[in-house]
DNA sequence: TTGTAGGCGTTATCAA
DNA sequence: TTGATAACGCCTACAA
């Protein structure tokens, strides 16, 4: 007996069904097992029966590291999301996992937790499980480490630079909509727009979406104003936030949310608050959902398909793996503006005074 | 040079660093690094710098196949989730991801789409990565494959037998707190409700819930009703279905939704036909989520914290993994009734009269 | 305290 | 078409 094997788990061998046994049931060499089973190789058609046979008899399930560790492809895609909290990756989680599970990969989740410390542990753990590739559902913290991975020959896609500079990627995808909101906005006869934001949002992004926001809106005659919530936490402090902008010289018009976590607190002010929708003040946000588009009044939205967008990250990661022959071509949906009935004209200027 | 070697990814060796390479930066043998590295045996304090500072240099990250093949424990716990587009999951799946990332763990998901099939091709793929353990986050469809994965060792948890018998577990905490609404209802005046379904919940434990809604209810003197909407998927359809109820003969002074994606669907139907929350109609849910209790009416909800049952799974696998010491004590809050503003008196029958 | 060496389960090479 | 066999990267029993 190998001295290495005794002190192992002591059942190992009976717990867990290995090729030599299949070989031994099917009469044939581990060889000509693993050829039949993983489809490399010649076979007879006799020798395939037998194996599968086998195989089948046995309920073998080839070891996964044994296989990885010999053939240098681990067969792992890994996925950073920022903040496994916040509902909207789900759809993105949802989308890749679907899409790697039809290739036979698996997908390793790990959450940075918006922390750049953690998501530096992340990464190298994706990195000792020597994932294939890495999916990431928003910008890293830091891209040292990402390159880390790139360069030891991981298949790499973000959501930035993956189709840079086509209508694909994600931060264009978006900015349509959000122009299309602002018009809207203008249309309507806002002229005073407040920006609600909170940290939750990924630090790049968000200044940007301010900055484009801010841009058009000056250009349409509209002005526009950013408010941090990130230390008003409470429903309380929120309201009185709201209560304090309304109240305020810039009385806005148009409240606008940054984020589908953040609306339902600020929703929960303004109807605290007796500010009624679109009435006194109109009120759209970044985000979809079912709960948004069921709230009386229902509310205005700018929403992008996270999932297509992961869908097509996803079939190009594939694809550079070579798991497929051609990339799906992208048939992503642009990110839409819809209009529902939480916006709508301001309410005339005394009507604004009488509010105070 | 060794044959085997030729075919492979031609720079594989530089692109990853091994332990070879550490010891030889080192200057110490590879079974030293290894000492060194995982911690176990013993190594001088001068050999166990040069190894760090080696290993710091190179950037190793150690083949996590390789030493799973050797220690024949992969690190990995799988999450067996029925069905990912349910954003009551996520909190489930950040907690399991925490806690485990914490101990060591990397999270491998399944996402099994409510299918038989392809729960069984996920569990054999978990097989075949060799999960040290599983936690489902619902009731398996078929357990014959998931004792497969316990018979060969794998630490299997389900939120059934999880504490089975105890206040902890899933089935019991709901229970405390759905008797709780039916309490709630009757002691308002209650006397037809009707419970609103739809296919997503699972099939075991919906017919659960229904059965002891059905009966806390009789016991109280209300009448209930079960409505199936699986094939009701549009809005119109949600619409008429209500419609139809409400104009019956049981016209139900409460609509109880069975989960937290179909909620806003009724709600909106509701919305729709000018059904006033609570006057003419209290209504109530399973879920929660800031949505519902931004809602106006705020809606009434039984909901059961997801992650903590989640932790405590995760827990007690990880204790029976060796991991932790002793299990955490659960302190898992149990499931509760928030009583909001979308349950109030039901109307005078008169006033019922003139909804007709 | 250290190094040597064997083997974990699989695939790929090569000779038959 | 088949089987014997040498690796893949790591850990650990054992000898030094």
């Amino acid at each position: 007996m190998p001295p290495s094997t005794r002190h192992r788990r002591p059942l190992a061998s009976t717990l867990q069904v290995d090729i030599k046994q299949v070989a031994h049931e099917a009469g044939v060499s581990t060889a000509t097992v693993s050829r039949v089973l993983s489809g490399r190789g010649p076979a007879s058609d006799d020798a395939r029966r037998q194996v599968l046979d086998a195989a089948n008899r046995l309920d073998y399930q080839p070891s996964a590291f044994a296989r990885s560790l010999r053939t240098d492809r681990s067969m792992i895609i890994g996925v950073l999301v920022p903040n496994l909290a916040n509902p909207v990756f789900l759809p993105f989680l949802r989308a890749v996992e679907h899409l790697a599970q039809r290739h036979g990969y698996a997908v390793l989740v790990a959450d940075t937790q918006r922390s750049a410390e953690v998501e530096r542990l992340q990464l190298n753990r994706l990195r000792a499980q020597r994932v294939d590739a890495l999916i990431m559902a928003d910008t890293p913290q830091d891209r040292a480490h990402v390159r880390r991975l790139a360069d030891a020959g991981v298949v790499v896609v973000d959501p930035d630079t993956f189709a840079e500079g086509t209508r694909w990627s994600v931060s264009t995808l978006e900015a349509d909509a959000t122009r299309e909101a602002c018009r809207h906005l203008a249309g309507l006869g806002h002229r005073r727009v407040a920006y609600l934001t909170r940290g939750a949002m990924s630090r790049r992004r968000s200044p940007d979406r301010w900055r484009l926001i801010n841009a058009t809106c000056r250009s349409l005659g509209i002005e526009a104003v950013q408010v941090r919530l990130d230390r008003h936490r409470t429903a309380g402090a929120v309201a009185a936030v709201l209560e304090d902008l309304l109240g305020s010289d810039l009385s806005p018009t148009t409240v606008w949310s940054n984020s589908h976590l953040l609306a339902p607190e600020i929703l929960r002010a303004m109807a605290d608050g007796a500010v009624d929708i679109p009435g006194h003040c109109s009120f759209l946000t970044f985000g979809d959902s079912p709960w948004a588009a069921a709230y009386r009044p229902s509310i205005s939205v700018i929403t992008s398909d996270l999932a297509a967008v992961a869908e097509a990250m996803t079939a190009s990661v594939l694809h550079r793996l070579g798991a497929t022959e051609a990339p799906e071509p992208p048939d992503i949906e642009p990110a839409v503006f819809l209009a529902r009935q939480s916006t709508g004209p301001p309410p005339p200027e005394p009507a604004r005074e009488s509010i105070r």
